[in-house]
DNA sequence: GAGCATACCTACTCGTGCGTAATGTTACGC
DNA sequence: GCGTAACATTACGCACGAGTAGGTATGCTC
């Protein structure tokens, strides 16, 4: 009586963002297995019931904030790289858009996605997110090579671009384990080893991101001889 | 009686391999929170409370299992990689060393890596391990750098390092979903990206194994498809 | 303000699985 | 043969957490 209505009546679709908000928190910081619904639903404001009737069981909790944050992630970098850019570009701003949301998001996405990789099944949801990244690089390797008139089985072109995602996917874990890492510098150095590999970095050639002092992006000139500042041992390949 | 003696005393020693046995393939199988320390105990023809006095609690055993095969793969690369090869070639091995273990292991190790990484509690052993890993890699790149006079600060290594190693976890991932597929192979292609960088496999550029060219070490190996024929059409980039 | 739908709560059931106490059983020393 | 200690089993205590039943308050429409 005194205290009136405690809490506030809300409409559904507000509340739902609450709960999957307070969900992505939890099930980050605890796990999925760890983390209670009970938890959850005080984190919201809310009780358990109501959890239930919104976004049904915890499996299915756990795929909503799974599909929400992958969508939103997936907007950003296709937002970013778009299809009529040279290939390093694209590489570049997908990265670039990928490592910058995961940053910005650092304890909400990395964790949601290690966990769905342990739970078997939790997977499916994160295979397709997977695959379709895969696709885009693979697409847009495939893409450039075909500029160039070579061709490659796809299941080759999968594994380089298998293995590009899966680097920045750990790069995405590592920013998330170390708050004081820039994402920007973070993307450029991974750009340098995906792009130009070890063995050029080794010899002092690099990458710069958007090139603004010569007319050409990146120095493709062999020749161990470096004509970086690099020289000077301080910063690395690049600082964008 | 016809069974006899049902089931026969052991040494200590030889049980706990067991034991260690049966835990890896059931937390393997079902993930560490849907194994039960009955199915474990089951499996490896023994009764719960012997598997708690010899491994202690279930995060214990899992830690122990995680401790056992871990072990053995540092083991795989390190014998792989000696530290008096140039750079392109302790890479080579141990990634060779690497995702052969894996291949070997398929079911057994990926699977736990991915539990460990989800749980908070079983994270530490696993950090131990990448971290081992990652200043194998680091220390690496820095040798050959310094070869040549040059030098980078730490972090800009460890990030690159990072990258490498996990490029080639994802990679295992990868070929743990995929068991037709051939480590020898991914090995080849991963460091052909690695060490080359995207931007010159696009043109054409590869990277192969050992010196040389057309003796056997590792052709392509033809293997049983007929269309899978990876040298129709020209010879392709990633192909060694 | 009556009637209805929606938002919300407290308090419970029930299965599951970790860890252990009480209790045999096999092998070896003497 | 017979004690004894390591080996092994069955059966249970106990906590925890997912999911639900049934009831209450609040806003909205007429």
């Amino acid at each position: 009586m005194s205290t009136g209505p405690a809490f506030k009546r809300l409409p559904r679709a507000v509340r739902q963002q609450q709960m999957l908000d307070s969900a992505v928190r939890i099930f980050s910081r605890r796990g999925y297995h760890s983390a209670s619904m009970d938890e959850i639903a005080e984190a919201a404001g809310i009780s358990k019931p109501m959890v239930y009737a919104y976004l049904g069981t915890k499996e299915e909790l756990f795929v909503a904030c799974l599909h929400r944050e992958g969508t939103r992630m997936m907007e950003a970098i296709a937002g970013a790289a778009a299809p009529d850019l040279p290939a390093d570009e694209r590489l570049w701003r997908g990265l670039r858009a990928f490592l910058g949301f995961v940053g910005a998001h650092r304890d909400g996405w990395a964790v949601l996605y290690r966990q769905a990789r342990a739970e078997q099944s939790l997977a499916r949801e994160l295979t397709v997110m997977r695959a379709r990244l895969v696709e885009v690089v693979a697409g847009m390797l495939n893409h450039a090579l075909r500029a160039e008139g070579r061709q490659v089985a796809d299941t080759e072109l999968e594994v380089v671009a298998y293995a590009l995602v899966g680097a920045s996917e750990s790069l995405a874990d590592w920013l998330a384990d170390h708050p004081e890492a820039d994402p920007e510098k973070t993307a450029t150095q991974m750009m340098n080893v995906a792009w130009l590999g070890a063995g050029q970095l080794l010899h002092g050639v690099t990458w710069r991101p958007a090139g603004m002092p010569a007319t050409r992006r990146h120095r493709t000139t062999p020749g161990p001889g470096a004509e970086r500042g690099a020289a000077s041992g301080g910063p690395p390949p690049v600082t964008p």
